[in-house]
DNA sequence: CTATTTATGTAGTGATCGATACGTAATTTG
DNA sequence: CAAATTACGTATCGATCACTACATAAATAG
């Protein structure tokens, strides 16, 4: 059952978790594989036997990033008794961690500014990953409707990329230097549009129509 | 009057141009000297003669922006009647403007990745030139309340940083695709705040008071 | 004209980039 | 034990990085 040859002299885990943090902090191109060898404590040859290459090793951060940072924001969406209560959490829950303690601020996926600098897998990668909030708070919004919460006929696509949208800006605020109180803030505000945008008669705002000021 | 040497063989503000598209598209650690000069059609030492170095250049880039691509978006905050209309305003220039046609899309200050690539100058440039969002905001919400538009006692700074966020949030979204209707829904759904945000009575939200579901 | 000044193109600088060749150490298999 | 397998450290690969030395070209000043 034992692997076959020399065992690996250092923990994978927690390599993987060092260079998380150093992409994190960095971003992909401004971070160096001469960096990462020294914050994971090992050698390059070793590095590239464990991750294959720079890109596969962002892949593999990325990943272990939405596998361990996840829960912290997210974890409560599903358990929440009503849509806006799994709102309100996903937003305080952000505001909680996005300012970073023991880590960096703000999301790795959303700050991710590989789409801006490489083309290729890397960029679909972590622009799908943050469609991805979009697609659970879909989701919750939908289950609210089905189970008679909210009425029909909501645009709920909408409701979930705005909500996204503020959770975005919010890393952004974080990287500036925001902490919990102004993240709270924000996010009070935003749920401060809940009851419009949630009435049953009008779903959110549509072009042709006469806005009232 | 005229310049005594051999003159520039190429336009400045084009050349300047040039080099900031490239740099909004693609950040400032992934984008090469090399890329850069192909760019602007000049050789190495024409680009450092003119510009100094790679650091002044994306400096002069970030103000180049600023000089050009805020007037779409910023433009009618003061001309704007009330403050809400000036808001509805740079949200909606924001969610025409950031889709970017004949440009990056997003906003090349709010996606600068500087801030987390670069600890030094660069960093603290366009972590400034993004709180620069947050101060015209709060200046426009206080000429209202000076005119009796809007009650006193409102917590102007975190009404302007909740619309500077969700704008943030927009450019994320804008380089991920979005485009104009959907930024316009995000944008209404931001506005649908403003009645309960400007209340006279509950400046926004504190913590220890009861939320209503 | 000559002298001065500035810009340009060629051709590089040392440093660092991502990624490896290779010989050795440490383990399992038979 | 020997053979096979895997990981290790050293030392380095060619390419590209940001940047510049240098000779030449093109303008003004006197």
């Amino acid at each position: 059952m034992a692997p076959r040859g020399r065992p690996r002299a250092f923990d994978r885990e927690k390599a993987l978790d060092a260079a998380t943090e150093l992409f994190w902090r960095q971003g992909y191109s401004a971070t160096s594989m001469a960096d990462l060898c020294g914050a994971m404590g090992i050698n390059a040859p070793s590095l590239y036997a464990a991750f294959g290459s720079k890109e596969e090793l962002y892949a593999a951060a990325i990943a272990h990033f939405s596998r361990t940072a996840s829960p912290d924001i997210w974890g409560g969406l599903d358990a929440a008794p009503t849509a806006y209560a799994a709102f309100e959490g996903v937003l305080l829950g952000s505001a909680r961690t996005l300012p970073g303690i023991g880590h960096p601020p703000g999301c790795m996926v959303t700050l991710s500014a590989v789409g801006q600098e490489c083309g290729g897998r890397l960029g679909s990668l972590v622009a799908d990953a943050r469609q991805e909030s979009v697609h659970l708070l879909s989701q919750r919004l939908e289950r609210a409707i089905a189970a008679g919460e909210l009425p029909a006929g909501l645009d709920v696509a909408a409701i979930a990329r705005f909500y996204t949208c503020v959770q975005q800006g919010m890393s952004i605020q974080a990287r500036d230097g925001a902490g919990f109180a102004e993240l709270e803030a924000v996010a009070r505000a935003a749920l401060a549009a809940w009851p419009a945008l949630t009435a049953p008669a009008a779903p959110p705002h549509r072009q042709g129509e006469r806005e009232s000021r």
